[in-house]
RNA sequence: UCCCCGAUAGCUCAAUCGGCAGAGCGGGUGGCUGUUAACCACUAGGCUGUAGGUUCAAGUCCUACUCGGGGAGCCA
């Protein structure tokens, strides 16, 4: 008999005679003459009540079961007698298919969330980590719905690069040397080689062939954060759009942040709830907000005159020509603005040599999306497309023209405005969710010195 | 990397001024009950993160280290 999942017979409409279904022991409560099962199968949050009576041939055994199990059953399913729940599975048989003996670290009750992280291999069987990563799965597929929708071309860009200064933080090296050995041209690449930072710079050159693209992969860092919005390795988002100015880039930005967000509470209603209820009481009214209002965008000039006319006392100086510090930022999307911020051109000093310089000279077409408790979740661009305008800032920061030749030479055939952005994917879910720590959204998350399962 | 906080039973946490190491949950045993964080009784479970130091006496005070959390920087 093939298994019923959980999911799909909490929405059966009439009984069922026979059904085979399988998954984990949550609980169990035992009555003097049969069993009560919590059974739950990741499927859904639901767990599947299962009744098992003393007349199985098993029933001592059925008895014993502990916590963790994993079982087999097959029976009718009727409607329950208690409340609690519609339907409940009347037990024929029930196999034991993996005991889970007394040290099973999971139990009836609330947990820590720093001691499920040092439990990283059993957490998901957990309410919380189930619901967590099952949105996660349904953001991934939104993020796919949402560009095909639109046209855009799903595009893989290169894990191993050689790139070492797109100016996105430190870097994790690959070789096969020998511990010891140092001479790069004996290394399989024969030079220096590192996992990839962000696939923006060959999106671009796919950009300009296909129209509008988007990566969706692994991203790895080696800076030493130890922050809860930081991981080594994160997956990023990165649509580039041919033929497209930064107002357009930005339109895309909140579009696709609002569709993402709907997407979830449309599809992940029980999952979502369970958020609202246990891990962020303004879950709901955060997401009204995000899906329900227009995204405030601002020059970076006229941020900063906000912040300096707030009143607000800042640990760290406001001033033109800086980066804004984390409570800059927080205090516009959290108190000034109370709705999601997207800043914009910023001064060319703070920002790398790829944006397009403005006619100012002074600022380049850039714009960060700021949103309540995360900070930055996109960073995005328009790219700077005019060959020598390029080259100068490429001079002036000091960086190789012969390395990036390629880069510098789509500029020089058929060159065109683009635009794109970056968008932290686990940070989309920490929003979602209410998810206060990067390391609780991603299964098993690498952070500096942590890499262990 | 810097700043702050923490580490006590399998888990979540108590332990007053430095004075006998505690509870709930979970485990085991027995009871009760169409139960649903089930309930009731009994029971086992501890080198208080590691290494030093102060003291008649350290879970408690001091030093170093390890691990964890929060904040900062870097960013997505």
């Amino acid at each position: 008999m093939k298994r019923t999942k959980i999911e799909q017979l909490m929405a059966f409409e009439v009984p069922a005679e026979r059904i085979l279904v399988k998954g984990w022991v949550r609980t169990k409560r035992d009555s003097k003459t049969f069993s009560f099962l919590e059974i739950n199968d990741g499927s859904c949050l639901a767990n599947l009540q299962v009744v098992a009576d003393e007349k199985l041939p098993n029933y001592e055994e059925i008895r014993k079961l502990t916590t963790g199990a994993s079982v087999a059953v097959e029976g009718a399913v009727v409607p329950s007698q208690g409340s609690g729940q519609q339907w409940e599975l009347q037990a024929a048989v029930v196999t034991l298919v993996g005991a889970a003996p007394e040290s099973f670290p999971l139990q009836k009750k609330r947990h820590s969330d720093e001691f499920l992280r040092g439990i990283a291999h059993l957490r998901a069987r957990t309410n919380k980590y189930s619901a967590a990563f099952r949105i996660r799965s349904e953001l991934a597929l939104a993020v796919h719905r949402f560009f095909h929708e639109r046209g855009f071309r799903y595009i893989h860009t290169p894990i191993l690069t050689a790139s070492d200064c797109e100016g996105a933080g430190e870097l994790f090296r690959v070789t096969t040397l020998p511990p010891g050995e140092r001479l790069l041209e004996n290394d399989f690449f024969g030079v220096e080689s590192n996992l990839t930072v962000s696939g923006q710079l060959e999106a671009e050159m796919l950009a300009t062939a296909l129209g509008d693209v988007y990566t969706f992969g692994p991203t790895f860092r080696a800076e030493n954060s130890n922050t809860r919005r930081h991981a080594a390795e994160f997956w990023m988002i990165e649509p580039e759009m041919a033929f497209c100015d930064l107002q357009e880039d930005m339109d895309l930005a909140e579009e696709m942040i609002k569709y993402l967000a709907n997407h979830v509470i449309d599809h992940c209603a029980d999952d979502l709830n369970l958020f609202a209820r246990f891990v962020d009481k303004n879950l709901m009214a955060q997401l009204g907000v995000l899906t329900g209002s227009a995204f405030e965008r601002i020059p970076y000039a006229e941020a900063i005159r906000i912040l300096e006319k707030s009143g607000a006392s800042f640990e760290y100086p406001v001033a033109y020509g800086t980066d804004m510090q984390s409570e800059h930022e927080r205090f516009l999307t959290e108190h000034h603005f109370k709705k999601p911020v997207m800043v914009y051109d910023f001064p060319k000093t703070i920002k790398p040599f790829y944006m397009r310089m403005n006619d100012d000279g002074q600022t380049v077409a850039s714009m960060d999306v700021l949103v309540a408790g995360i900070g930055e979740i996109i960073g995005g661009s328009q790219r700077e497309e005019r060959y020598d305008m390029l080259a100068t800032r490429m001079d002036q920061m000091g960086l190789s023209k012969e390395k990036y030749w390629w880069y510098l030479e789509s500029r020089l055939y058929g060159s065109v405005p683009h635009s794109g952005f970056g968008l932290g994917f686990e940070r989309l879910v920490m929003m979602v969710t209410g998810i206060s720590n990067i390391r609780d959204v991603i299964p098993f998350p690498r952070t500096p010195k942590n890499i262990e399962f």
